[in-house]
DNA sequence: CAACTTTTGCAACAAAGTTGCATTCTTGAT
DNA sequence: ATCAAGAATGCAACTTTGTTGCAAAAGTTG
């Protein structure tokens, strides 16, 4: 296996494209979530927008991505960590962090999401968290 | 003050007018979360989307509704309780609850968000949880 | 009820996301 | 290494979502 990026799709059981692995490639080297217009503006080709959807869709199926919930009605995206490698519909346990100086968002894989207790009735099947305030680079 | 809507708008010091009231209205009825199109096809009357979307943006500027993150990128919009009639940014401090089987999001008003403990460096503004799963009344 | 300010609707646009189909690329077997 | 089958891509066309400027129609205050 001669990078990650190829690695990760091998594992995943997808087939081996110029535009999967620039994409991966920008998750890895970016280090935060991205929304489709980063991807689309920040890859070293140019891919057709409908690419770029579908393959942020396969990612998002096959696991290797998650996606993060937010106000402003952009959906972004970030890189699973290694210990989520199974296929489908996965829960990411930790909390995200969105920067309102430098508009970041960050998963922050060392904090986990604290238990919650509902009233009866509700079946839990998914949290999400996300705290919005000042990173740690921009104090 | 005839209606709890009209109250609504002269606590907040908005000039009452129909479409804001018929907005209101369909929140107070509703009782979930509304996305943008909720409530163009909900309205008694039909309005304008611009006239919708700029309601919604004063009604979130006067602290009327808050807006709840979600991962399809629909941001949708809920009635803030009584007790924050604060005007401008303010924390709702509940969790959101996303049916998977109805498809409402539901305020849980009874549950508060858990306190949590960031690396050091982060400084906290708000923080959104929302939970995904199974509803009381869809089990 | 008259002037003044706000809000609304319209038009036009920009951005985000989806679908079908023909072409190109990957893959796995020869 | 080559070739056929299946998968992925690009293109066109479209739908949905959200924004902006401006004139017409409301609401508000004295």
């Amino acid at each position: 296996m001669i990078n990650k990026s190829t690695e990760i799709l091998k594992n995943s059981g997808l087939s081996i494209t110029a535009g999967r692995k620039s994409i991966l490639d920008l998750f890895i080297a970016s280090g935060n979530a991205l929304a489709h217009q980063d991807i689309e503006s920040g890859c070293s080709e140019q891919f057709d927008r409908v690419t770029i959807y579908r393959t942020l869709q396969t990612f998002l199926d096959k696991g290797i991505i998650h996606s993060i919930p937010a106000t402003d009605s952009i959906t972004r995206y970030a890189l699973c960590n290694e210990t989520c490698t199974t296929t489908g519909h996965h829960h990411d346990n930790h909390i995200h962090f969105r920067c309102e100086q430098c508009s970041k968002t960050l998963c922050l894989d060392e904090v986990s999401i604290p238990v919650v207790k509902l009233p009866d009735g509700y079946m839990i099947h998914e949290i999400n968290m996300v705290v919005t305030g000042i990173c740690k680079s921009c104090r």
